[in-house]
Parts: C-alpha cells; structure tokens; sequence
DNA sequence: CCTCTATGGCGAA
DNA sequence: TCGCCCTAGAGGC
C-alpha cells in the first residue's frame, strides 16, 4: 500500500525485473497510449523512487513518473510460455511486458513520460526522503522547528518530508509519545532526532517486509485490531480500542483532510 | 451480491 | 473545501 516503502519496493522489484532489456509499454486503457509508444521497445536502465514518486528511467532519457495516489497498484504476472499475454483485467494504465514477466498498473493519480528536467523539478518539491541514502534530515527540522503548523500536519507535507503518509504519521507520534496537534516549534531537537532515526528504521522494515509493521514485541498481545494476525499498528484505525501501552480508549479526529489517531494519555 | 472505506494529491470552485 | 481518479479489501446480508 502506497506509502514511501511501497514505492521504494517497486522500484527495487522493477529494476530487478526489466532493467537491461527492452521492455514492451503499453496502455490496454488508452490514456497512456501515446506516451506508452514513446518508450515501447526501449531499454529500461533503472527504477528509482523519492518519497511517493516512482520513476522508470529508460536508455535515451525518457522517463516515466509514476504516482499510486490513494489506491494505484502495480499487479505482476510471469508470461505464459505460449506467448499469449493476459488479458487485461478493468482500466490497464501502463503495461510493461519484459522476457520473463510482465506488470499492469491500474488507478495512479500520475502516469506520465517526462525528461530529465521534469524529473529534477518533481525531485526539488520534496523533502528528505528517509529511505534513500542521501537524505538530509537538517532540512526537514530547519522546516519544522520554526511552524506553528501541528507536527501531525508538519509530517503529512510531502515538501517537509517525502514519503510520509497517514500511517506512518500517527504510529510515529505515538512511539515518541508526541501529540499530533503541537506545533512544530514545540518539538525539541532530541525529540526530531529520535523519531527521524526511528523512522528510517520503521520504513526499512516497511520496505524489506512490504508492510508497515512498528509494534514492539512487549506490546504485541494478540488483542482484537481490524486486521487479522498479529497487531502491526499502536493507533492507526483503532479509534475506540484500548491504547495498548496504557488502555486509554484511541481517539481519531481529521487533519490534514485526512484521519488522524492518537492516544491522549501516551501523547504530549 | 452490495456498500463502505482507504496508506494521496491535484485542480476547480 | 470538494470532486475526482475509478481499485480492492472488508464487512453486511
């Protein structure tokens, strides 16, 4: 599901699939179409993701951006060894055929061919991204410590920091026990450090399990969550449940024009 | 089977 | 602030 780790999941699994060879791009639904016959046939040379951002960089300079938005998804199938190509399933966005497997990409916000400039100016409007290498956290806390915005808030702007969305935002102010209305100014340096610290780590298990999964051991009781199987989440969609570290019954409000979880007894 | 909700972000009003 | 994009899983009947 799309938050940053999803992304960087993608590109990863893209890359291992399609990079060096060409790869035949379609667009079965049609609104991709012409951009699709731009880089049908060439070679793909890498995949890469900043933030909620995937990008398909193909040999020549053309590349494609792509965004999941709320409920785009990427769906993989191996070729058939007769040659014949499933039939597309609802509105196909882009499909990439390579020599072994082959993807379809339904519902994205963003599906488009960009060059290198476009990919630079999509890049310059976000943050840090905690799941790559080069991040710069000191930009992200320059950004919050002087806004009165709430952190709850301050952690949803992808310009802030990219790759954040509404999970993450309330499982991470809930381990650092920080309450989602404070303002931004209100964080301390050690309190940033930890929770950005944190956060990579958090997304590097998002990234390598391909889920969001931030529940320590010592809270991992097996109590009723609206997921099956073992509890992934301290907050997220469990207004009503006991808090799990002190019982509190959950809270939800939105922010953001988005839900937002929080217990009041834990966050400060 | 139907209805509801959603881990996002954009552009129109 | 709202509609849109138009998928997919969960839950109700």
């Amino acid at each position: 599901m799309p938050e940053g780790h999803t992304l960087h999941r993608l590109a990863r699994l893209h890359q291992r699939r399609y990079a060096g060879a060409a790869v035949a791009v379609s667009s079965p639904q049609g609104r991709f179409a012409a951009a699709a016959s731009a880089v049908d046939g060439q070679v793909l040379r890498r995949a890469s993701a900043w933030g909620k951002h995937l990008f398909h960089h193909y040999i020549g300079g053309s590349t494609v951006h792509v965004h999941l938005g709320l409920y785009g998804s990427f769906t993989e199938w191996a070729r058939p060894p007769d040659e014949a190509m499933p039939a597309p399933v609802g509105q196909v966005r882009m499909r990439m055929v390579g020599a072994e497997y082959g993807t379809d990409l339904r519902g994205p916000t963003v599906c488009e061919l960009v060059d290198e400039a476009q990919v630079a100016d999509v890049v310059a409007k976000l943050g840090p991204d905690p799941l790559r290498a080069d991040a710069d956290p000191s930009w992200a806390w320059t950004r919050i410590a002087k806004s009165r915005r709430p952190i709850g808030a301050l952690l949803m702007d992808q310009t802030v920091i990219a790759g954040v969305g509404n999970v993450y935002r309330s499982e991470l102010l809930f381990r650092h026990r920080i309450n989602p209305f404070r303002p931004g100014q209100k964080i301390r340096d050690a309190e940033f450090d930890a929770a950005w610290t944190d956060l990579v780590a958090l997304m590097k298990i998002g990234l390598r399990r391909g889920k969001i999964i931030v529940v320590r051991p010592e809270h991992d009781d097996g109590a009723p969550s609206y997921r099956p199987g073992r509890p992934r989440t301290y907050v997220y969609r469990r207004a009503g449940e006991p808090c799990r570290v002190c019982g509190t019954v959950i809270r939800t409000a939105e922010l953001e024009g988005r839900n937002l979880f929080w217990c009041e007894t834990c966050q400060t």
